[in-house]
DNA sequence: AGAACGCTAACGTTGCGTTAGGGTGT
DNA sequence: CACACCCTAACGCAACGTTAGCGTTC
């Protein structure tokens, strides 16, 4: 019981096991500037932070659900920053003004992603119907043509 | 008057645009072995039937929605085919079994996709959820710190 | 000290986008 | 014959996959 219990960094392959990416696709998304580079051992090894973790996550989100391209999700993410920014930068509340803006802009990108998300699961629901349909076309054909439908 | 109401065939720059492809694509598919080669005019042009959109339809649902990759479209495509086969092929009833067979197939396939529909329409509800959060956080910051907050 | 793991090139693949150069349809 | 539409290469690009050759960690 001598170990650092819950190590907080991952190394590159258990953080990509469990983004359920590659290594090359983690190595590939901070060569494309979508991941800040990540702290590294001394030997060069790249260790990723919770934080790092969450972000890679959402990426993938974007990229997998909503199909985004990396270039748009850059763009995204880079306005989602304006959050971490603020919350960091405490050096006085002189542009106020211009953070409500940042954030207003964060808002506006986030209720269009609401959007995307709301129309996808309308397209899935109705391809959910078709083929619950194909299913039930499928089965009326062995029930009429076949009496062995003991099965599945 | 004195044209072909409703011409059945449709050439591929409007099949494309039904579609929401590209004519690239629908050449690529071709290209590939998802679509079979459609029929021709005599100066070569590409006609497309309504089956042939369909498919072209059914193509763009199972690569968009559930992003599998061609390769994996070409074979569902193919056990599905089976009941086109079968419509088609009235060559005597004689090997019923292996008909049965391949719907079954076919079927099991579908019920996949289904239970694939089912796993993406539930991570899409959950950021769903995250992002509506974040819209929250983002009004409770702005209502705090910024008081003009009639817009959008 | 050796198995497991990581690193950087660098080339290969998938899935199209995009001209280029020329034929077809009305 | 003009104009929109189509054709086939052929090159380009995004987003990784896959060795190859070598250092790091335990």
């Amino acid at each position: 019981m001598d170990d650092d219990q819950g190590h907080a960094y991952l190394q590159i392959g258990e953080a990509a096991e469990r983004a359920k990416l590659t290594q090359r696709t983690l190595r590939y998304y901070e060569e494309k500037g979508l991941l800040s580079p990540p702290t590294r051992m001394e030997g060069g090894f790249r260790l990723y932070s919770a934080e790092d973790i969450e972000r890679i996550d959402r990426i993938r989100q974007l990229k997998d659900l909503l199909g985004f391209s990396l270039a748009e999700i850059k763009e995204m993410i880079e306005s989602e920053d304006v959050r971490l920014q603020i919350k960091a930068e405490w050096r006085s509340d002189a542009d106020t003004a211009e953070k409500a803006e940042k954030i207003r802009r964060a808002r506006e990108v986030t209720l269009q992603q609401i959007a995307l998300v709301d129309q996808k699961m309308e397209k899935m629901a109705a391809m959910r119907d078709s083929l619950a349909e194909r299913v039930q076309k499928y089965d009326a054909w062995l029930l009429e043509r076949s009496p062995e439908s003991a099965k599945t």
